[in-house]
DNA sequence: ATACAACCTGTAGTCACTACAGATACAAGG
DNA sequence: CCTTGTATCTGTAGTGACTACAGGTTGTAT
């Protein structure tokens, strides 16, 4: 398989999926004389654990840290349960900031009553204390 | 003023300050004739303007729009109220996001029991589909 | 006069890609 | 075999919002 089945078939970009190889997250795949990437269903598997621990929000570097345990194949549940849950708190804690921020700009927003005058509740607001 | 004083007084790196000058959001100061730069009270505002704009998650380029008006002093109340719900709907949907991460990271992490075989539901997860 | 903290410039690094330019390879049709 | 056109190649630079550093200069107090 070349590149752009590689892509079409896991949904990550071409330019990302060389972008794994050369960070090493991918391991440096086959060639044709020419030098074309040719790819196993090994690898794309390995691509589609990526892309899911990416879309979980996960880190390359926690990724990659998941990755190597599965390499070794000694990785003890445990270990990826901490990922995954310092992973979650983060997650968690980032919900709350932006909750917090949700309503910070729907209370100064309400306040703005979008006349024509340059005198805003909103302006006035990032000039002064919060 | 000189900058480690506007540092300390807006709770803003020197080196976050220098770099809103180049990218033009902080006007050039004046400077001592050895060169260190000098501010004024007007310009910790306009740098306290920017701090609480990113405090709010505005990025640079709204916060440099929201300065654009104030500057031309013909902004409507309308403009601003604009941006500001642009940004609220993306808060919204970023905390909508989330929201259904956390839900699957504590799926998961919730069905792995954290024992020492390397048979661990994550993994198991990672590697199939969604 | 000296010590030393604070400041200066310029560059490179971060994260996770994305976008290009310019060159080469592959696959199909004639 | 030759051409065409798409796919792929490498390498570099850009994104956003900083951060970190090296190596040099200035301000200020003693």
């Amino acid at each position: 398989m070349f590149i752009g089945a590689l892509s079409e078939r896991t949904g990550c970009h071409i330019e990302t999926i060389r972008y794994y190889e050369r960070i090493k997250l991918l391991p440096k795949p086959e060639r044709t004389g020419g030098g074309h990437r040719i790819y196993t269903n090994e690898q794309m598997k390995r691509l589609g654990f990526i892309r899911r621990g990416r879309e979980l929000g996960f880190s390359l570097d926690e990724i990659r840290t998941l990755l190597r345990l599965v390499d070794c194949k000694r990785y003890t549940c445990q270990e990826v349960k901490t990922i995954t849950e310092t992973h979650l708190e983060e997650v968690k804690r980032k919900i709350a900031d932006l909750r917090r921020l949700q309503k910070t700009l729907a209370a100064i927003s309400g306040q703005c009553k979008g006349r024509l005058v340059p005198d805003c509740p909103i302006i006035d607001t990032l000039f002064s204390e919060m």
